[in-house]
DNA sequence: AAGTGGTCTAGACCACTTT
DNA sequence: AAGTGGTCTAGACCACTTC
């Protein structure tokens, strides 16, 4: 808990009962930020601590405003920006909650390849393989690990209609998916994340796709009943929690005959 | 120019005014928007007008809020939603400007093709082909007009470093860009739709892509100096200006041997 | 009735830019 | 000095939810 922003440098008699609320640390960065970013700050570091789990109801934001002795309208914004950035959820009436990926709405998120037609898609997982491994310099580079160090590696199958679609091969760091068993994903309904979050109290925030066109090999062809060479598009995902720390590598083959990813630019 | 939201609703003393702002139409919309919303609408209806050119400043929020008989505050909460969406741009101290694609940083906002490596690319544009032709009813559908309605087609050759990686097919409504000739194309320098926008008065505002893996068939293999077959990335894009109307249509193909195409899921 | 987020206003001071 | 967007506060009323 701490705030960046001393009084000389800003001297607005406003924040002047904000900065005493954290007063006794001396802050040496020099970077100026305003309040509502410091309650921001200060909101993440409780969201990552696990202070309010996902699907809990955090603090008014009259609560909050009294306990960081700021006005509610700066929390608002706040708030403002942590539910932009999906980390929360406002409901009216209600409250706002820890966002959580046990959510209907939030199933689709992280799955961008659509059907071209628009019946509708009986999703279906089938689980490979599951094993322990030592990280390769990539996976190791990626998940910012040692080479060598312990990673879960999981193979599955993903089905639409009953026609398979999608073969994504999963790394995970040993260290934080240590109890993670093939019997326990296969008996899993709904999305990865949602396990990881609420079994292993790591929640994904963020995610980095990097997609080429590739030749299938004679595994991902038998997989996907296809024959070598056929164009897949190889759909690399590196995933992050809080902080930007990385959590999880994945890359996925999609076939796209009947499928497109549909990407939004604006 | 109207206002959605009649006192008998909304019956906030603060809005009285602005209802009034619109006073003469009768509003047959039954549903409710929030006054910064309605404020938004508004000028947004004049960005489109075209009242203010892309590159101009806009009036300040304090000299909208009093043409609009709104506070300041609600005038800025309108243009945060127009400055989030990248139709305006705000500079501290000098003003709101509209946003436009003559500029540096908006220059890769619709490239999502990045090379794996870091090394600078020198990126090169080579017209191969501009000519009018009837539309086929693909083309009709994505561009909002009647099969056989006049279409300006355009065909070019994206190098990096003197490699060609991308061959795209582009697809304009004849009615829109009824002056644009291969030499235009060909002299002019910087993003296609900063020409869009600087002589046809044609602002792209967001577009949606749909990506696939397929082969390259001859006439690619042969643009791109691969064999046939070579697993491309083939993104298929629609872009729309103000109103959703869709205003140009493209198939890239991608050669992603040691490119990729970025996506940030969040 | 009480509590929550959602909207709106009014006024203040700040940092930045231009005159 | 004057004008602009950026931040912050304080207070009001609203719609929605729960008790």
């Amino acid at each position: 808990m701490k705030f960046e922003v001393m009084s000389s440098i800003l001297p607005n008699s406003n924040n002047a009962d904000a900065q005493a609320a954290g007063a006794g640390i001396a802050s040496p960065a020099p970077t100026f930020s305003p309040l509502y970013q410091q309650i921001k700050a200060l909101i993440m570091q409780r969201l990552e601590a696990g202070e309010w789990k996902p699907g809990e109801l955090i603090p008014s934001e009259v609560e909050l405003g009294g306990r960081f002795k700021v006005s509610q309208g700066t929390v608002r914004k706040a708030i403002d920006e942590l539910a932009a950035e999906n980390l929360v959820v406002r409901r009216q009436g209600k409250g706002t909650f820890v966002a959580t990926h046990h959510e209907t709405q939030a199933q689709f998120r992280f799955l961008r390849l659509m059907a071209d037609s628009d019946e509708p898609q009986r999703p279906e997982n089938k689980i490979i393989e599951v094993k322990r491994v030592r990280a390769s310099a990539e996976v190791a580079r990626q998940l910012d690990m040692k080479s060598g160090d312990s990673v879960i590696f999981i193979r599955r199958v993903k089905s639409f209609n009953g026609v398979p679609i999608i073969l994504e091969d999963i790394w995970l760091p040993g260290a934080i998916f240590k109890g993670l068993t093939a019997e326990r994903l296969v008996e899993y309904r709904g999305p990865l994340y949602g396990l990881f979050e609420s079994e292993f109290g790591t929640r994904m925030i963020r995610a980095e796709e990097r997609i080429r066109a590739v030749g299938a090999d004679p595994d991902a062809a038998g997989f996907l009943g296809v024959t070598p060479q056929t164009p897949l598009l190889s759909v690399e995902r590196a995933s992050y929690t809080y902080g930007d720390k990385p959590v999880e590598m994945r890359r996925g083959l999609y076939l796209t005959t009947n499928h497109h990813y549909q990407s939004e630019l604006s």
